[in-house]
DNA sequence: TTATTTACTTGCAAATCGCAAGTGATAAGC
DNA sequence: GCTTATCACTTGCGATTTGCAAGTAAATAA
């Protein structure tokens, strides 16, 4: 049972429906996750916040779910991958505003949020 | 005992840092009601998406003790009233970025944030 | 002076979170 | 090929949070 899944929609406001889908403390982090490149199930409950690893499943698959993620196996190998869609992708400037915000106004705070390397 | 307050920070990360203060269901919704001008108890309450008084009381609550918006009485009234802070100003793009993604990705979503009328 | 509204608080059941401990499949080491 | 470690999850469970409904005291309106 996902938290930010299927829900009935609030409202038809766009900041209440995208809050519907990443409203809550961890979806973020496993996009930004994403957004370094991070791939793998084991990698995303390495990152230093340390995701609860039932909460990570959940997360991924409301990401997988809502369109903002997918899941894939490479061709060639058996354990499986995760990616951010097109829609996903398009949280860039979402991100960015939220890290800048925190970076500016949240004392202790350090970037390191990097365009995916690859 | 408030949600997004002060909890111990999960690590030094801007995102995970202004998600520990902004990241839940409700929070942002306040600041886009802030953003609009709405500045008292029952408006907030009365916004579409029927936010319950007890979590809206907390979540001002929370958004006041972390600097992002502020109590007023105004001179000759007795009423408390609520506005934005600097900080809290500054949260404009992030909200914009939040609507414009929701606004490009969810269907039957429709605008309607607007600068503050003043 | 009485009735409403406002700004909250309180109680409680249901949902969610977070921790710890599995589990079975895959990959690595010898 | 066999053993061991890692990976990708799932399960159980207590603690915290949510969301609903109802209550309360102060302020405003009638």
């Amino acid at each position: 049972m996902p938290a930010p899944a299927e829900r009935p929609r609030r409202s038809c406001c766009p900041v209440a429906c995208t809050l519907d889908l990443l409203g809550d403390r961890w979806t973020l982090l496993v996009v930004r996750d994403l957004f370094r490149g991070v791939d793998r199930y084991s990698a995303f409950a390495r990152s230093p916040e340390g995701i609860a690893t039932n909460i990570l499943a959940d997360r991924l698959d409301d990401l997988v779910a809502n369109g903002i993620a997918e899941r894939f196996v490479p061709t060639g190998q058996k354990r499986a991958r995760y990616r951010l869609t097109d829609a996903g992708r398009e949280l860039e400037p979402l991100l960015r505003a939220v890290a800048d915000w925190g970076l500016k106004h949240i004392s202790g705070t350090e970037a390191k949020l990097a365009p995916q390397p690859k």
